[in-house]
DNA sequence: CTCCTAATGAACGAACCGGTCCGTCCACCC
DNA sequence: GGGTGGACGGACCGGTTCGTTCATTAGGAG
């Protein structure tokens, strides 16, 4: 009489299975913190145990390690997908500055996760050895930029892609990682999206500003 | 015949026992976290026990409520020592943003601290009754500058001057912040003293370059 | 000198939490 | 249809950790 219950068809499937317990985890850690995150809680939220916890990751730092790499390789894959190539270079250049900070904004997890690594020092990604975590695909993109900048006259010629990249990473991380100590502060949310804009535009103009200073 | 032991003198101090108390906390909160920190091995850092934590502070919250309250202090006691109001504008604002950077150099404690903080919302500075902690003087100092800047010709008159304290913080911030996942990916050493000084100059150029944008 | 209280120390307790053990279920293959 | 192995669940364990209890001592007030 009754119409059956949605089915739900819960079959085994671990791609599945250790797809939820990382979607889960990634969550759990960027909020609490390494320290601060529960296995216990981390396997109440899947539709799992912590048993399988430990059967695929080997234990809270394995699942850690395993979260963090997946975050880097999905922002990686992000980075690679800007193609400024076929604008000029102050405009490129912009453009890379706004699309960083569009990542940085889409992406909390992964700024909080970064956050967390450097409070362990970064330990477990300094022992990664997924190479293909590490070397940010926007460096080469930024030094083509530059490269071009330089050869059109446009830019300085004394100036290395990675300062400019840690000034781009340092205000968008900034934004994000300090969001809410800036905000008990000065009572202003850096997220609020009145200022968005204004706070998107800035970037932009203070890496051009630099690069084109004392240019005509 | 042998030497008396150095005495040492172990009296009671009420003051001196808090002070050594907060002190370790600072160093092992700022090291682990607070989910990290182990309130055990703050007292057995200290030259007193676990009891006089609970005794002074109420405990492990307490603790770092405590501890986070006199970093900020400390810090604010700093920015209110710099004058730069015998410089002229440009000079003093470089020399400003020099200094931020010293700061955040000399107090790498108060960078994790704030960066921890973050991590958990900001929610015991949020709740913090001490209103001393907030609002920094160097804000003040800054919008000073930026008013002579302005009538003097020098500097855009569009600029708000919490962007611009934002674009040195964040720069400053993101140096101690996150110096070890920088230097896991790019191999470089944001405080190697070789990098110090081209770091410490870029962010004044940076910073006069954008608020002089577009002047002569 | 005596008392009173702030300051202190050692040991204890109970909840928590990461990790493990043992056994079951299901899909697939012969 | 019986065997095999990967996927899985739930109960359990032992060390850890925050917080407390009880007793004691130092030192100043009267």
């Amino acid at each position: 009489m009754t119409a059956e219950p949605a089915p739900t068809e819960r079959v085994r499937d671990a791609g599945r299975t250790r797809a939820e317990i990382i979607e889960v985890a990634t969550h759990e850690f960027a909020d609490q913190g390494y320290a601060g995150a529960r296995v216990d809680e981390i396997a109440a939220k899947t539709r799992t145990t912590k048993r399988m916890i430990y059967y695929y990751f080997g234990g809270k730092e394995g699942l850690y390690l395993e979260v963090l790499e997946g975050a880097y390789r999905r922002i990686r894959a992000l980075e690679q997908e800007l193609d400024v190539e076929h604008l000029e270079p102050v405009a490129a250049l912009r453009r890379l500055a706004e699309m960083t900070f569009d990542h940085h904004e889409q992406h909390p997890d992964f700024v909080r996760l970064v956050a967390i690594e450097n409070i362990h020092y970064a330990k477990h990604l300094a022992g990664s050895s997924s190479r293909e975590v590490l070397a940010a695909p926007a460096l080469e993109v930024l030094s083509r930029i530059m490269e071009r900048g330089r050869a059109a006259g446009l830019f300085r010629d004394d100036l290395d892609a990675l300062d400019v990249h840690m000034i781009i990473s340092a205000f968008c991380v900034f934004r994000g990682a300090n969001r809410y100590t800036f905000q008990a502060i000065f009572d202003r949310d850096l997220f609020d999206p009145r200022l968005r804009d204004h706070l998107r535009s800035m970037i932009g103009d203070l890496v051009v500003a630099h690069v084109t200073a004392g240019r005509p």
